[in-house]
DNA sequence: AAATCCACTCGTACAGTGTGCGAGGTTTGT
DNA sequence: ACAAACCTCGCACACTGTACGAGTGGATTT
């Protein structure tokens, strides 16, 4: 009745003896073709004729999508670069896997879609985890706590990140039709005039650094909050 | 080339002297499908038989899924029950917020693929943004810090709840399946000893309990930052 | 009363999707 | 040379969103 639940992660790995093609080259071209033409641009046909294979071919080395989908993941989160936790504060190490995640994501928009829909149980996701769970016990806290600041943290990340890559978006597809924003905003601006203010103060400004700011600025409140949960 | 940014919410809303169904009847039969079913469980044909109507019907009412999509998210949204900002302290209202936010998210878990998939433009959704926005200016923050402060809030909010709802649902399917989960954590103590044994105890505690203290946990030290933002 | 209009319904069709199956080919081991 | 393991892939199935255009019934106009 119930589906089991299940994970590329959670079997083993393949003997990977493969004279053919190799796990590695399928998900490499797919992380191309998601940087490419996003979630909805990969398809297995297409993957499959973007290396020269049939689309059924795939399923040889990938149980199903998911799956790849997973490995995909978890290919991206191998590019984030944090610090040894020895080495510096804290507030160093979170503060650099802070801007690392939002980086990758900003990279890899896709990322988004598959939060909240995949666990991330591969090496290198836990291998990030494992990095910043070491840094807040090094830095004073115990037993759950280090996993509620772990979480914390990542949260806040994860929760403006995900936004922020819909808006850059929508604002990409809305290019060259600012008509259509500055009627939205007018519309808006019935109902909320503060909000509408808002937005056309942000639109005129660079939007970038208002959105790098908003980040600093959120980023230095969890911390300090986090920091006066230390204290005690 | 591009294609428009379109949003329900950016066109009139129709005349509504309709003699057949009406968009409310809709979209309060499709978030009774996701709440069933799941994302996955709506299609267009499904809800149409659920109405008793063809499915193409229903594109008389709405020019597409995503319209669709857009106006279920926000008929969600409504669920928001904030207090007067004017009447209690903005830490008592971010904290409404952002529990209110929660609950509601975990009462119709398909919100969490809509995020970042969808602008949320609606009326509801604006005006719970705005009465946050409210509170934040009453707390005493200026200009864009009040924007920053309400992102930071929801951020953190969203990014806790995504992945606690992808957590909970692999739960659900896995809940008959113990071995499995056991035999994965086993796999994972390999490499990550300290990760494993947090699951296992994680595992064996009331895990809503558990989640619910990392949202308290987090909550506070947000506000907290936020507090010391405040003070300067 | 007749004609016109218009709101609304929906069957059909099309281009996609993921993937189960089983028949083939190719490489390797003995 | 034979067998086993590895790998490829065409076909088929059930399903998706939605464009199109023909059809229906009631209200409005003439």
């Amino acid at each position: 009745m119930t589906k089991q639940f299940s994970s590329v992660w959670l079997r083993e790995a393949r003997p990977a003896k493969s004279t053919g093609r190799s796990r590695d080259e399928i998900v490499r071209a797919a992380v191309e073709l998601l940087d490419a033409d996003g979630l909805d641009g990969l398809s297995m046909r297409r993957l499959g004729a973007k290396l020269s294979a049939g689309a059924t071919s795939l399923y040889w080395y990938v149980a199903n999508k998911d799956e790849l989908l997973e490995l995909v993941y978890d290919e991206v989160w191998g590019e984030m670069r944090l610090p040894d936790p020895t080495e510096t504060t804290w507030r160093a190490t979170a503060s650099v896997f802070a801007h690392s995640m939002r980086r990758l994501i900003l990279r890899h928009p896709w990322t988004t879609r598959l939060i909240g829909r995949l666990p991330a149980l591969g090496p290198n996701a836990l291998g990030a985890a494992d990095t910043l769970r070491r840094s807040f016990h090094l830095a004073g806290f115990e037993g759950l706590e280090i996993d509620y600041a772990n979480t914390t943290l990542t949260s806040f990340v994860f929760g403006i990140t995900i936004p922020e890559v819909a808006w850059t978006q929508a604002m990409a597809e809305t290019a060259y039709h600012e008509d259509s924003m500055r009627e939205a905003v007018a519309l808006l601006a019935a109902d909320y005039p503060d909000l509408a203010s808002r937005m056309n103060e942000v639109h005129s400004a660079d939007t970038d650094a208002v959105r790098e700011m908003a980040f600093s600025f959120g980023l230095g409140a969890v911390l300090d909050g986090l920091a006066a949960r230390l204290i005690t």
